[in-house]
DNA sequence: CGGCTCACGC
DNA sequence: GACGTACGTGAGCCGT
């Protein structure tokens, strides 16, 4: 028989938590219903994770407990639960019901002692034990046998407290913790422990004398003439605050271990209550007895058999259906059709037969309206296919309207706009290993079903883009552009196989070198690639000083390696490992993977609809992030060439193109200036923040100022700066202050888009890109100090991204115009990389940077740097 | 298969 | 004083 595991979850906690941790929810009814809902994600999670065999969810009974008796405020001066939250427990008794479920509450007592009760007794009983709260004071219960789980932040997202790691992380014993209690007190209940006394204290007490009970024995041995004199002041306090904070483990339950057996869901109800509630997302996520989901409207749909002339409406809604993501890999799996004459699915043989279909899908004049235009495109253009009137993508427009939907799947961007007459993918065609195409009544319907939806989608798509004043940002760049990235991918990027595979080998021949060398040295063999391996040879073998830990032991990562460099041979050999181990396998290996066996090039697909600042990203080979910081890494480029005999890469970048549009948003004067003429800008950073002349600017100043410089691009905390330049964080904070104050308009700036997205709820960018930031009211410190850099960060970065993109429109257009035969390649962030006849390469030098430098007009000038060469290493 | 750590680019 | 700190993609390891 399979062990016994035991869940005993604290029901009045995790409520508190969830109701506190999630915003307000509504269902239909007017029923609040946002702890209802946490506390089912994090029982789904517990459940799943766990798969316990027996289970009971304790609540506290009322307001009084024998607590009390001891000190009749405990729990005084807490906030009445409010009834938003109080209303919400009878829905979560119905849950746990319908769950299968035990719940059990004691009058005089609280959950905890319910808890502790309960978990002596099955660890006697051969129980492995779980304890589920969002209370650290439960932590006390921690054992051989038993784990405690505490919510961190939010309410899925817990810490595991066992013994070991109680010791590691308080430096405390299991027993200890009701004295540290004892000694700091809780505010939440009201426990007053020792005035003054804190964490800090308490630890540093306890590991000195053990309990509290040893301390006050000895506390004439208690260093400090102050916390001594707390300390006989509040010896009763103590005392009664250990009691107070102490668990019982023998209060009278009478609810057996047996009792809270599991029995496992009751389908229907639990089905009916998600109904009840709204909980929509619930319902897709649950895989129900019987797949009985909610029952879709019904929807007439022709599956095609012949492409009729009334089928060929226009305009149409058009959905191309595919399995794989990878659509440079995978199959059309069909087509849905949906316009005034009905709805349609057309399998790929009727299409393929069908010279009316092809002609419909090349005709420009026949209106279309698609679910990711560049997918669509390309995916047909591979079949040699072509197709135009291509005039809205809804995909892009619902990126627009809010970059932080998810837009993998169709089905859950129609949910977000009152749609729901499509199944998820997932639940159509399953996942992972099981992914599979479903027979056709069921593929046809599924496909059917979304260009009909595709059509009701686009609607509302338009009126929302109007409404934000949007249109021109879908309409005059980001739809354009999806028509120039396919033209990229498509193209594709040609790598020089040959040179790969010769710099694999010598990689390879290296690689087993420093193995060799790093064996030798740690007097073993071991896994390199392995953290834990790595960090077991370094600091226990070997042992080095540990400087910085990871949820999961010993970090290893290359800042901490550096620091240890002094210490111990081995460890440059390990870093030089690493740095070649990554080029081997991901720029090597991984570039190789992906080639394409007939024309020897690499086909990247540009992600229109991901970043949530309007960037672009790259996927399949990722080439956006090639090595070219480090000599040995840059020569990775030297495997990516011109796809025709005498052509050339022609490569040109925006310089500081995020400082300059800073300068423009900010319009400080300073900063303006220095772009106006064309200074160094991270020199003239360094001059105005130190008040040095320009030849008194050390390398560390500049290297200084180019950090922070950096850093208020990307957006990055005081910690964040304080790490890349290996600083304190007062020091880093000290910087972005003289930062500030040296460019105040910037400062101004900054305060103003807080303010500003705070009010709105969002920011935006130069061509109106939108950025919702809802974090800018959380209450957690954390969430809130990163919405507001996310605040001043987004327009920044956002703007430089629309500036590339209109860069890119305008290129192309020109190219066509002058019937120029280079062709854009690649997009990286800031640089346009062309392939090019060597004879057209005059004409570009003049013409690339005269269309990026004019792409928008600010208040300082654009400047773009290019170079040329026989490879893309050649490029600099 | 998913989470974690690490490393590359901008 | 704690909190856990730019955005992406991808590789390998490891526990399930």
């Amino acid at each position: 028989m399979s062990k016994k595991k035991l869940v005993l979850i604290d029901g009045n906690s995790i409520a508190y938590r969830a109701f506190f941790a999630l915003p307000l929810l509504n269902n239909d009814k007017g029923i609040h219903t946002n702890a209802i809902y946490g506390f089912t994600t994090m029982l789904m999670k517990i459940m799943e994770e766990e798969k316990p065999t027996h289970v009971l969810v304790a609540f506290d009974a009322g307001k009084t407990t024998f607590r009390h008796e001891t000190f009749t405020e405990y729990k005084g001066g807490r906030q009445k639960t409010p009834p938003e939250l109080s209303e919400q427990f009878p829905f979560i008794r119905e849950l746990l019901k319908a769950y299968g479920i035990s719940h059990y509450e004691l009058p005089n007592y609280e959950a905890d002692d319910i808890i502790g009760t309960l978990s002596k007794k099955a660890e006697q009983d051969g129980f492995s034990v779980k304890v589920i709260s969002g209370d650290k004071d439960l932590t006390q219960l921690a054992s051989e046998h038993t784990t405690v789980m505490i919510t961190k932040k939010g309410i899925t997202d817990m810490e595991e407290y066992t013994p070991e790691h109680i010791r590691e992380k308080w430096e405390i014993d299991v027993s200890q913790i009701i004295d540290m209690k004892g000694l700091m007190g809780d505010s939440s209940d009201n426990i007053p422990g020792v005035p003054g006394v804190g964490e800090k204290t308490a630890i540093k007490l306890l590991k000195q004398f053990s309990s509290i009970e040893q301390l006050l024995e000895s506390i004439d041995e208690v260093s400090g003439k102050k916390l001594k004199e707390k300390l006989e002041e509040n010896k009763e306090q103590a005392v009664m605050s250990k009691k107070l904070a102490t668990i019982m483990t023998d209060a009278p339950v009478e609810i057996t271990l047996e009792e809270v057996f599991y029995e496992g869901i009751v389908d229907e109800e639990l089905q009916m209550l998600f109904k009840e509630l709204g909980f929509q997302s619930l319902l897709e996520k649950f895989d129900f007895e019987g797949g009985a989901l909610e029952e879709l409207e019904e929807l007439s749909f022709i599956v095609a058999h012949e492409i009729t002339q009334e089928m060929l409406a226009h305009p149409s809604a058009l959905y191309v259906e595919m399995l794989e993501e990878n659509y440079m890999n995978g199959k059309i799996i069909g087509y849905g059709l949906s316009n005034q004459s009905g709805h349609y699915f057309i399998p790929t043989d009727i299409a393929r037969e069908s010279e009316g279909w092809q002609e419909w899908l090349r005709d420009k004049s026949k209106e279309k309206v698609v679910y990711d235009a560049k997918k669509s495109i390309v995916a047909l253009k591979r079949q040699g296919l072509e197709l135009n009137g291509v005039s809205f993508d809804s995909l892009l427009a619902a990126y627009i309207i809010n970059p932080a939907q998810n837009h993998e799947d169709f089905a859950s961007v129609g949910k977000e706009y009152g749609l729901s007459c499509v199944q998820s993918d997932e639940q159509v065609y399953g996942k992972g290993a099981k992914q599979a195409v479903p027979n056709l009544d069921a593929l046809s319907e599924h496909v059917a079903r979304k260009a009909s939806m595709l059509w009701d989608l686009t609607e509302k798509l338009k009126t929302a883009l109007k409404e934000n004043h949007q249109d021109a940002l879908f309409f005059d760049l980001e739809l354009p552009l999806a028509f120039i990235l396919g033209e990229m991918e498509y193209q594709g990027v040609k790598v020089d196989r040959t040179r790969l595979t010769s710099m694999g080998k010598e990689l390879g021949g290296k690689l087993k070198e420093l193995e060799e060398k790093i064996y030798e040295l740690a007097g073993e063999t071991f896994n390199i690639n392995s953290p834990k391996q790595l960090g077991v040879i370094l600091f226990e073998k070997l042992e080095l000083p540990v400087i910085k830990k990871t949820k999961t032991g010993y970090s290893t990562s290359a800042d901490v390696l550096e620091k240890l460099q002094s210490k111990h041979e081995i460890v440059k050999y390990i870093l030089h490992y690493r740095q070649l181990g990554k080029l081997n396998s991901t720029y090597i290996e991984g570039l190789l993977k992906v080639i394409h066996e007939d024309s020897d090039k690499v086909h990247t697909r540009f992600n229109q609809a991901l970043t949530q600042t309007g960037r672009l990203s790259s996927t399949d080979p990722n080439l956006q992030n090639i090595p070219i910081r480090l000599e040995e890494g840059r020569k990775i480029r030297q495997a990516f060439v011109p796809s025709k005999e005498g052509w050339v890469i022609f490569a040109a970048d925006y310089s500081q193109i995020e400082l300059r549009v800073l300068a423009h948003i900010s319009g400080d004067d300073k900063l303006m200036e220095a772009f106006q003429q064309d200074e160094d800008v991270h020199t003239k950073t360094a001059m105005e923040v130190f008040s040095v002349s320009k030849d008194d600017v050390t390398s560390e100043m500049r290297r200084h100022a180019k950090a922070v410089n950096f850093g208020i691009v990307y957006g990055i905390s005081d910690f964040g700066l304080s790490q890349s330049l290996n600083i304190t964080r007062k020091e880093a904070g000290e910087f972005i202050e003289r930062y500030l104050d040296t460019y105040p308009a910037v400062k101004e700036y900054m305060e103003d888009i807080v303010v500003e997205a705070r009010d709105k709820g969002y920011v935006s960018t130069l061509l109106n890109r939108r950025r919702y930031i809802p974090e800018l009211t959380s209450r957690n410190f954390n969430l809130r100090s990163f919405g507001e850099r996310t605040a001043m960060n987004t327009p920044i970065q956002g703007s430089a991204a629309d500036i590339i993109k209109q860069a890119m429109i305008d290129m192309a257009k020109r190219l066509e115009e002058e019937n120029i035969e280079a062709k854009l390649l690649l997009q990286v962030h800031d640089e346009l990389i062309f392939e090019a006849p060597q004879s057209e390469i005059e004409k570009l030098k003049t013409m690339v940077p005269d269309v990026m430098e004019n792409a928008v007009e600010l208040n300082v000038p654009l400047k773009v740097d290019f170079a040329f060469g026989p490879t893309w290493y050649d490029a600099k």
